[in-house]
DNA sequence: CTGAAAGCGCTTACAG
DNA sequence: CTGAAAGCGCTTACAG
């Protein structure tokens, strides 16, 4: 079998009849090259289909081609629609993505981190809620330290306690916004099916909507919540616990679109319409929000552009401080929620 | 400031008393070293944080750490569900896994699988439909076929004209099952709502669906049928012109679920009831489709474990033979199906 | 069982 | 503008 080696930077040189040095500053583009010579040897290069081997290269000290992402789940569509974004802006520059779970565990994505800075990887992107208790991310927190004081590159999505440029998605301001439209439609008795209070985003969107209900002389306080993972399932879990601990709620809150896609789900198979009987919202206006029925109302995060974002920021030349990016949230109203029906308000509480 | 270096094999030998080679078969395993050096050796790297730089590993010889997916798009579910599984066995082998974007255009997959092999990748997967234009895969066959002589392995999803292991998804047993099923409803007046045919899993799904019909004494070419994008939009649109062309079908196939997710949106805003005046179905079962309202009969196909099945099947030895496992599909009755109402199966096609 | 040395394929001061 | 040479951090025959 004729083995055919993929060329070598040597060949290119050989050919062109010049160093490797020569060849390899006139790939890269580096002066001290005429014009004339760099052409003729990218084109010798096509022709002979040289692909410079990455690893001699990033050994040799060349700034890397490959970023990392650090997602909980890519099957969630959350962080599909974010590494969509990410792998777009990649492409276009040439650039390599490679993506890790983390599973929302603490020591996964530590040792997810720690496999990308051992691959050197240019930049890093992690994405997807932190943890309100800082010890659960000391060591990211540090790693994370040492890879950006050796030149490395990063940039966060929703993280307050990584000290990196970040993409910040509105997840009070969404919080607020939603518990407000809620509100305005004459809803009094609201349950929430939440995430994790220990996961920031879940905390973030909480403190929103407090703020909310305390505008409207209500409380976060004393409002019914029930904590279940932060999923379908967990959305399943938690409405199915709500509804023997408060029957009497006329709204459920959803703390991502997910939970609010199995309360619905649960809603449906027993018989209770949404939203004549209980409105539901959501939150991140997933790609199938819209396409459910009743529709979810929700409040959209532009979690593709977030993506896209992120990566800007971690390739833009590296600033003093901190930069920020806010991400924007917009309310979107569906069939899901509806004034709370006449007897609902006025039944007294259970 | 000051600066910490990660730490090099050199570092982790000198501690140990030791030159680097025996601290690299220490650290590899390799035969040759007394198995108390060994694990005095590793504990002293674990101490230092010592983690080998893959670059210099890799140009040195040792097979790569790294597999490659391509998948068309990862924001689509059918994709973002395959990657979660490759991402799930490949975090348990200490493997990293880079993913790309092919758009499901031929030139820029081709792209993609270069980068990727330039990349040393150890494994490539392909995800997704190939073209039944064998022409439009010639550059990714021939690119393939020199990476694996030089010992590169790739294992295929849904792909016939690409020689590699493959894990083959049942697209045609699935095109006849779902159309036995309306079939066995009694819909006589089918439609489809399709993606490509110059897509092989459109085409295979097709074929199925034809030998069913063929069996009822019914035929596609009969069968109105109307090709559009492989997504949800894709849907709305085909289902759009579907109705136009078709007005009198009493049951819809689309392609796969996102197509069908478009055809209930579009029907549910035209006040279309379903299934009672339409039954729709999909392909898929993507995590959302049992969330519809009403819930999407569908035939389920399992990505996560189809991606789960590939990365297995690179990573075992090679075989001399390829290796082909089969991903068998099941039928999902939901609600989005029912018999066609009498008058519709009295009245004469238009 | 262990070490000295070559070599993987690049890049980049250092000299012309 | 161009080349010879060192060096990036490993692994692996080759000798003990």
């Amino acid at each position: 079998m004729v083995h055919t080696r993929n060329p070598r930077l040597k060949d290119v040189a050989q050919e062109a009849g010049i160093s490797i040095a020569t060849a390899s500053r006139a790939m890269s583009g580096s002066p001290g090259v005429s014009a004339q010579l760099a052409q003729r040897v990218r084109q010798i290069a096509a022709d002979l289909g040289y692909v410079a081997n990455v690893h001699a290269r990033s050994l040799a000290g060349s700034p890397s081609s490959v970023v990392g992402l650090v997602v909980h789940e890519i099957g969630d569509p959350y962080f599909s629609e974010i590494a969509s974004g990410v792998l777009s802006v990649a492409s276009t520059r040439g650039l390599t993505v490679q993506i890790c779970h983390s599973g929302r565990d603490p020591e996964a994505e530590l040792a997810q981190v720690r496999t990308l800075i051992a691959n050197q990887v240019g930049a890093i992107i992690v994405a997807g809620s932190g943890f309100v208790d800082p010890a659960k991310e000391a060591g990211v927190v540090q790693s994370l330290k040492r890879y950006q004081e050796g030149g490395g590159r990063v940039a966060v999505i929703g993280r307050h306690s990584l000290r990196a440029d970040t993409v910040q998605p509105d997840n009070r301001e969404g919080g607020t916004t939603i518990a407000e439209h809620l509100l305005g439609l004459g809803h009094r008795r609201i349950g929430v099916v939440s995430g994790s209070r220990q996961l920031t985003t879940v905390a973030d969107r909480l403190v929103g909507i407090d703020g909310a209900l305390a505008t409207a002389g209500l409380s976060l306080d004393a409002t019914p919540l029930v904590e279940a993972p932060f999923t379908r399932e967990g959305g399943k879990q938690a409405i199915t616990e709500l509804l023997t601990v408060a029957p009497d709620v006329t709204a459920v809150i959803g703390m991502n679109d997910d939970m609010a896609i199995g309360v619905l789900s649960v809603l449906r198979s027993r018989g209770v319409m949404v939203p004549e009987q209980i409105s539901v919202t959501g939150f991140d206006d997933v790609a199938v929000a819209g396409d459910l029925a009743p529709g979810l109302t929700t409040i959209r995060l532009p979690m593709s552009e977030m993506g896209r974002q992120a990566l800007k920021l971690a390739l833009a030349p590296p600033a003093t401080r901190r930069r920020s990016r806010r991400a924007a949230h917009e309310l979107v109203v569906r069939g899901s929620t509806a004034p709370p029906r006449a007897d609902s308000v006025l039944r007294p509480p259970a």
